[in-house]
DNA sequence: TGCTAAGCGGAACAAGGTTCCGTATCGTTA
DNA sequence: TAACGATACGGAACCTTGTTCCGCTTAGCA
């Protein structure tokens, strides 16, 4: 669930007075319609008067804008993190499991407007963002691969993190691009994992 | 030397004076310098400066930094461009052909520091940037492909311009990064595309 | 040697992220 | 319930980066 908005594992503490705890939340809402509206690249500034706070109010509650972003998406992250394994579960095969796995991710990429991107911009100031979806889900999508590899379905050269990173880099742009499908091109991606039996 | 500089196709008229033309070649060599030392992202300010020019300068030669980018890796996107039929006589197969042009567009790319990432943005400043080379490469790829169709050894059901798109995106972020192999990642890619024999 | 269009430099502007700090408010305590 | 100190607030100010503007300089021609 998450619900109570943190408690989770390296999160900052929930502030001491309860209109700070309001704002945050405020904060996060806001932030999540802008996002849809006008991708995660919004101005903070937008954000802000979307929530009713100054800028300095955004600044308390997440240091930088890529923390911010991190909390709206946590819970999705979270999610598909747990997809994982229900899925390693409910497959017919590793292969199915980890190609059905992928597939989750890249829809949860693709309808954030520019998190893709923001992603894997090598910009110092998205590295907590970067490090925190690789840390999740790098060790999930590890798994599958592993199993699928162990099942002789597929290569076992391609390290997992080279693969996630793959997948979100193909996602970039994605967003409402009539002449770019990425999920087709990730199904090629996938498809060229295949070992021939 | 950047020896000529122009006369291409859609390029800006060569300057009347002199100078102007030493000036637009200077900042030519620093800007490839720059670019080299830290990416394709250096401030226009940097590249002014490495040039001995002020920023105005730069923007009367080239309109936006994303035309001076263009400017600077002309020689080489021809290059590239030109290669395609040439592989197209010299390979064993239109799918050789198709795997050995790819090949060289992905050295291009991770070769030059923060390219590919800037050229995916959507940032309506690289416009330009990115249909230039979408218009000079696209075609060239389509060729390959449609060759490599024909001859029954790929899918055909892949735009050309989603091709492109995806081996750009998958060049981004590899530029020294130890553990992701943009290389090997295309090639899935790449072989994604086969049809079982 | 002048004249003038072409070209130059860099200050100024816009936009976006982040920091700072004086002020307002919460929540506790007397 | 009134006062007080810690907590939080707002938004002006700062920094960086792309781009524009404009008064001054100079190349090239007559």
């Amino acid at each position: 669930m998450v619900s109570g908005s943190d408690g989770g594992a390296g999160q900052a503490a929930r502030p001491r007075r309860a209109d700070a705890q309001r704002n945050k939340e405020a904060l996060l809402d806001a932030a999540a319609a802008i996002f849809v509206r006008s991708g995660v690249e919004a101005p903070v500034r937008d954000i802000a008067a979307a929530a009713g706070v100054g800028t300095g109010t955004i600044y308390r509650h997440f240091p930088t804008r890529a923390e911010l972003i991190i909390a709206v998406y946590r819970h999705q992250v979270e999610a598909c993190a747990e997809a994982g394994p229900a899925l390693t579960a409910s497959s017919a095969s590793p292969y199915a499991a980890l190609g059905g796995w992928i597939s989750l991710f890249v829809d949860f990429l693709i309808t954030k407007h520019g998190l893709a991107a923001v992603l894997q911009s090598d910009n110092a100031d998205f590295a907590t963002l970067h490090s925190y979806f690789l840390d999740r889900l790098v060790p999930v999508c590890a798994r599958l691969l592993d199993a699928a590899a162990a099942a002789g379905e597929i290569r076992s050269d391609i390290p997992p993190i080279e693969l996630m990173r793959g997948v979100g880099n193909l996602c970039i742009g994605a967003s409402g691009n009539p002449d770019y499908d990425a999920r087709r091109l990730v199904g090629l991606l996938v498809a060229g994992l295949r070992l021939p039996q």
